[in-house]
DNA sequence: TTTATTCTTGAGCGACTGCTCAATAAGAGC
DNA sequence: GCTCTTATTGAGCAGTCGCTCAAGAATAAA
């Protein structure tokens, strides 16, 4: 009953999070995760059950922690396609430094988890889902303040974005190329913007 | 000096390839390889050295695959671009069942490899990078067929075709949707036909 | 303080990892 | 046949893996 002063378990998978967003599930041995924690195997296997079941919880610490960062781009620029190119240019190229990864932790999940973790697999495809479904909700509204033609379908934009958001992040990793990155996020929005 | 009958190496790297493209490079066991490749731990490091330097062999096999349906489409169509639209979909859409893995392998292996591995990172580079140059050599072709137009820039449709195919391949895993991701590729080679 | 409950610790289990190397087999040249 | 060289074998090393659990520490209730 008693609400035992314990550790901070939101930080925990933070953190947990940063470190398997950097060496992958298979990568980050649980030796990792309790120095990153600070905590020791049993305390660990009794808040979480299992490094799946922690990795599971960092996946989606993880995509709360992208939509906040989409839902404040589109705050700050006061216009729903502005704010998703700022959001495009800010994960893609801004961040790509500070970030654990340069490539998005559910597509690192998505290519490295077998078939063997359905759990993981469903999991990242709900989360992306949801992505998809944040960028249709965004651009429907840029249809409404009239920023893309009224025509235009917004479900199928979004698809059409969460590819891009995904090529460009690997194509910047395997690039190194800034400028040319920048040219191609401008082009995906020019293109938007005259259908 | 005498060339002594021994192992096929193309066939066991071509095996070698298949497995480290399902399970990727910390998935797969030494253990796992022996089996598939049917030898023993002794000669297999005599013959390439380490688990790494298995895996490099193993990634320009597959990237001379690649390179040799995308070189087979062109040729059956007998159009650049309509050769290269086939090349999408074979290998987004009607490989995706037989092939190991739905997701390009030089791309797994850029979302899985650390940075404590410089020379898989830099292979996976480089090779992405002849894909790349393939991509424009191909439109080079498109333009002076006039299939598309005369002004178009093929250095940077090849980034632009490059970042739709690695997305598209992981789109396809995540959705599941074969007729979205038919769409989807379509839509990308009408945008470069309007060009 | 005493007792009951919850939380944390870390030694260590059995399985698995990439890899080595002395022993053996299999040819080539004479 | 015989020697010399090269190829193959597989037991096994030293280290790491994910994880368990008996013991102890910490807190809450009485």
């Amino acid at each position: 009953m008693a609400n035992i002063a314990k550790f901070d378990r939101d930080d925990v998978i933070h953190k947990a999070m940063l470190l398997f967003w950097e060496k992958g599930f298979n990568g980050t041995s649980t030796r990792d995760l309790q120095q990153t924690i600070d905590m020791r195997p049993g305390s660990i296997y009794a808040a979480f059950g299992s490094k799946e079941q922690l990795y599971s919880e960092a996946l989606e610490c993880y995509s709360r922690e992208v939509a906040a960062i989409l839902e404040q781009s589109v705050a700050d620029e006061g216009s729903p396609l502005a704010g998703l190119e700022s959001f495009f240019r800010n994960v893609v190229i801004d961040r790509r430094d500070t970030n654990p990864s340069e490539i998005c932790m559910l597509v690192k999940t998505l290519s490295e988890v077998r078939n063997d973790q359905p759990g993981l697999m469903h999991l990242c495809r709900e989360l992306l889902k949801r992505t998809e479904c944040r960028f249709a909700g965004i651009l429907q509204q840029a249809i409404k303040k009239g920023e893309i033609a009224e025509h235009s379908d917004p479900r199928l934009l979004a698809k059409h974005l969460q590819v891009q958001m995904i090529g460009l992040r690997i194509y910047m990793k395997t690039s190194l190329n800034t400028e040319a990155v920048g040219e191609l996020i401008k082009s995906v929005f020019d293109s938007i913007k005259a259908h």
